[in-house]
RNA sequence: CGAGGAGUAGCGCAGUUUGGUAGCGCGCUUGGUUCGGGACCAAGAGGUCGUGGGUUCAAAUCCCGUCUCCUCGACCA
């Protein structure tokens, strides 16, 4: 088959983006749909991707002092209805059992779309003393959101994610939480998905439904759209009140505790794919690569050749890389594609006269060049040259977010920008102007800009109270 | 939920207009030759045509229902 023949196997980055996507998640195995809609079957290949994020982000909540639990996936409906906001947004997207165990359920029960409500109760029985402050939890889980359209890992009816919930005995402490995850959230995006993110707080028409403040970290995409790739929620009093998480304060006084939740989810996947992808296919970032190096042998019948590949591989796994041997009987240029288009960050091809010089030939997949280092180096070259693929992956993907972020001062500019990219504008505060933005450009507020630069706002002219970042998004 | 498109071998498709024995390429299996950018020869295996009903002597093909997927809009981690 020719190469060119090869390459139409996948649709065109440029031109046809979300065909690009989704050709690229199926065909390299990362995940495959299951028979009812909106369900996703994580592969192999992608569920390495996720249990690296989960060791990665597990090792830092830790680190910050949260302990890991596990909450029941079926909530009361009463729950729900408790919190009047939450119940509102959440209510259109429940999955609901109302049989179970051959009959009618006396009460029916939710499935869990995320776990404030439940976590709230249990955290009520819990919480007397200011002795119990904070309790500071989070759990890996699966929710459901059933959802109008779907695309594997962006939505999808069942995702996998991780829910911190924790609840202080002031609001200063819980919006401090709230913001060091945020903080969190944006260290991990850069150093383990080398993925560059907007973070800032989310306006009232964009914040999660029960929320005092939401706060998110949003990407951009090869098409120049966003992505919101995790949340943080400081949500005042609002859940404690409604399930009673109260405790006597120091002073001997009964009082309500702040709460605050944050979240990411398998949808970091997409994100990573569609940040760094290009034509030939994924472009995965070496800490969560499933697989860091391939070896493909040359000409692996020839004496030695096979052996040198397993000696190299050991000795590349006692440097802790993750290496696998492609020995199998296809030739080096169908293993050159198959891998590139699967995202592997190295390959090594070790051949006869790379044997002979000494040498083996690395190829880059972030640059997609190739060069040679010594065999004997290997322990060494070999980790550099991920941790560098990695650095260039990120300044790669910073510099073509910046280079597409403009500052607008009209509606029409704004228009222009959103179109493979993100626009800075002034905004008034007004839902009214929000919504003439959503009108006019198909673009939402993303997150405020921190900087507060502009002085008045895109739509209506009056003074700016917040600089927003807008784009069209997933 | 609205508009459009699709479902036939593991993958990509033809066949449907005009009903009549299930086809092609790739992949897969076996043997052999190959190997520095998707190699080649030979012999094989593999499909109740998404699914349920209907029309008919006869349905992949016509009719009705239903499920799933894709693209674009309205809603969302």
């Amino acid at each position: 088959m020719a190469k060119n023949e090869f390459v139409k196997e996948i649709a065109d980055i440029e031109e046809n983006f979300p065909q690009w996507y989704t050709d690229v998640v199926v065909k390299t195995k990362l995940v495959d749909y299951g028979p009812v809609k909106g369900t996703m079957v994580i592969r192999p290949y992608g569920y390495a991707i996720w249990e690296h994020i989960q060791r990665e982000l597990d090792r830092r909540f830790k680190e910050a002092g949260v302990e890991n639990a596990y909450f029941p996936l079926l909530i009361p409906m009463s729950f729900m209805t408790k919190e009047a906001e939450h119940v509102e947004g959440f209510a259109p997207e429940v999955a609901v059992v109302t049989h179970a165990g051959g009959g009618k359920l006396e009460e029916p029960l939710v499935v869990r779309p995320t776990s404030e409500t439940i976590i709230g109760h249990m955290y009520g029985k819990w919480v007397e003393s200011w002795r119990d402050l904070p309790l500071r939890e989070n759990q890996w889980c699966n929710v459901m959101r059933w959802e109008k359209t779907t695309r594997p890992f962006l939505r999808t009816s069942e995702f996998l994610w991780q829910e911190g919930h924790s609840v202080f005995a002031s609001a200063e402490e819980a919006e401090e939480e709230t913001l060091n995850m945020l903080a969190l959230y944006r260290e991990f995006a850069k150093t383990v998905l080398c993925m560059p993110v907007l973070t800032g707080r989310k306006t009232e028409k964009e914040k999660f439904a029960g929320a005092v403040a939401t706060y998110g970290m949003e990407a951009m995409m090869h098409d120049g759209k966003s992505l919101q790739s995790g949340t943080t929620h400081y949500m005042g009093q609002n859940f404690a009140k409604a399930f009673g998480v109260q405790f006597t304060d120091k002073d001997g006084t009964l009082k309500y505790g702040y709460t605050m939740s944050y979240g990411v989810s398998t949808r970091l996947i997409g994100a990573l794919i569609m940040t760094h992808g290009d034509q030939r296919g994924l472009v995965l970032p070496p800490p969560v690569a499933p697989v860091q190096v391939v070896i493909v042998p040359i000409a692996a019948k020839k004496e030695g050749v096979l052996e040198a590949c397993n000696a190299l591989k050991g000795r590349l796994q006692n440097a802790g890389v993750r290496v696998t041997l492609d020995d199998s009987d296809n030739s080096p240029g169908w293993k050159f594609n198959e891998w590139e288009m699967k995202g592997v960050p190295l390959r090594i091809e070790l051949g006869p006269r790379d044997i002979e010089a000494g040498k083996l030939t690395v190829f880059r997949r972030d640059t997609c060049e190739k060069s040679e280092e010594l065999l004997s180096d290997a322990e060494t070259a070999v980790p550099n040259l991920l941790s560098q693929i990695g650095e260039n992956l990120y300044a790669k993907a910073e510099k073509r977010m910046q280079e597409r972020i403009r500052t607008v001062k009209s509606l029409e500019e704004l228009l222009a920008g959103v179109e493979g990219g993100f626009v800075r504008a002034g905004w008034c505060g007004e839902r009214a102007c929000e919504d003439r933005v959503k009108e006019f450009a198909q673009a939402t507020a993303r997150v405020m800009d921190e900087t507060h630069t502009e002085s008045v706002c895109i739509c209506c002219g009056k003074p700016a109270k917040h600089t927003v970042f807008f784009a069209r998004a997933y």
